[in-house]
DNA sequence: ACGGCGCGTGACGCTTTCGTGACCATTTTC
DNA sequence: GAAAATGGTCACGAAAGCGTCACGCGCCGT
């Protein structure tokens, strides 16, 4: 699947350079021309990148990042700027930015560190969640390739929401989440919405997968806190 | 805990002005001054950051890289390096570097690079496990992820309030807290309520993981003052 | 354009937990 | 040794948290 990128950038042949280049390594651009608008699409959407020009109509570029980064400390930022002294560099570096690249720049050194930076997360994710294709717990099976789940042996349909959801949890059986770490991990970080919608979820999730959803075997609740996915010995 | 740096670096002056200030941050730096060592170090102990010179007796700093990764994918790899060139950045980032800084360089830069390099790798390995650590104490286990207690082996079942209190004092064993500490603590800050709520809640706590609640071995009382929880050996 | 489906939100009743007060026990002070 | 102060225990009402159902919106495929 394409990497989603959002570039805040005013010029707009900056942008369309960029832009082309990132298509190559297969990346999906968003161009936002806008401080303001840019924040408000890095905090709605989720991104594997923000590309984030410092010098910006709307909203100050320094600022933009720093938004972004008290609501998101995940999302990489790389920041693009003309302000080519060391102060700057140390301030946007500070402020939560990944990297930083002064114009005028060199497209392939920007794909390279574009690339490094992609390295580093993939490297990281992918060494805690390892690969596995199917999942076995308690009688539930999850083929994560096909998105397919079946409890004892009955195929069961989810929706995307739900699916996602039994994942996170199956993926770290007995780890209790709050509603809260759930809205980050199923529905991206930065998502507004109410805590009681995780519950509703919960509420159908249960009433497919469970033999008596007033009293749940696989997903548990967890008062004051959560919910956990139920690890211990079927009876 | 300190982070493990490894420096490779044939200019000793160099390491040392850069050794000096990576442990104003809390860092334990190794510093090799040959690319062979530096490449057997490198190899044989986990670091969290290996920052390479490119031009080394014994190897070229390029091609520890490589093997480097090779084996490892995983552990930070910052290139310092007087080859300022584009071509030389974009092979150095390709070869697997996460970034690359040119001499002569900045000191500021330098630390806040690397502290970007710290805070990417922080962000996305705590994205997984959450803080799932393991606390023993005196034959009580306290698993955080999980928020499940044991003690002398058996599970014990807690409330929300009760576990955030009882791993309040589990973090700092032999610590004194009031009672306006632990309402600030566990409650909250601004939290408006009576203090003998503490007590209360203390009460029940003792009642679940003490085994004489009337004199109890882990929560103790500090008269006057507050309650601690006991860090001396067990009978 | 229409219909269906998934999703988010709101309302309501039930369950569990929490906070508080009363009273008893223990320690400190004089 | 008695009074005062502090902490322990218990029980009950209040409040918060949760489950459930229903409704409406937006998206997608027909």
């Amino acid at each position: 699947m394409p990497r989603k990128v959002l570039v805040i950038e005013d010029h707009t042949d900056i942008a369309e350079v960029v832009a082309l280049h990132l298509s190559d390594i297969d990346c999906e651009v968003r161009h936002v021309a806008n401080g303001l608008e840019g924040l408000r699409v890095a905090e709605s959407e989720r991104h594997d990148l923000i590309i984030l020009d410092l010098m910006l109509p709307g909203m100050d570029g320094l600022e933009i990042c720093r938004r972004v980064r008290a609501k998101n400390r995940y999302v990489p930022i790389l920041m693009l700027t003309a302000k080519s002294s060391e102060a700057d560099r140390v301030v946007g570096l500070e402020l939560g930015a990944d990297d930083y690249l002064t114009k005028p720049f060199s497209v392939m050194e920007l794909l390279a560190r574009v690339k490094a930076l992609f390295r580093r997360v993939e490297a990281l994710t992918q060494a805690r969640d390892g690969d596995t294709e199917v999942l076995h717990a308690r009688g539930i099976v999850i083929d994560t390739g096909r998105r397919a789940v079946s409890v004892g042996g009955g195929a069961v349909e989810l929706t995307a929401k739900e699916f996602d959801l039994l994942l996170q949890f199956a993926k770290h059986p007995g780890r209790v989440y709050t509603r809260a770490q759930l809205l980050d991990l199923v529905w991206g970080y930065g998502h507004a919405g109410y805590e009681h919608t995780v519950n509703s979820h919960i509420n159908r999730l249960r009433a497919k997968i469970e033999r008596d959803p007033a009293k749940p075997a696989h997903i548990l609740t967890v008062w004051g806190v959560g919910y956990k996915f139920n690890d211990a010995a079927a009876a």
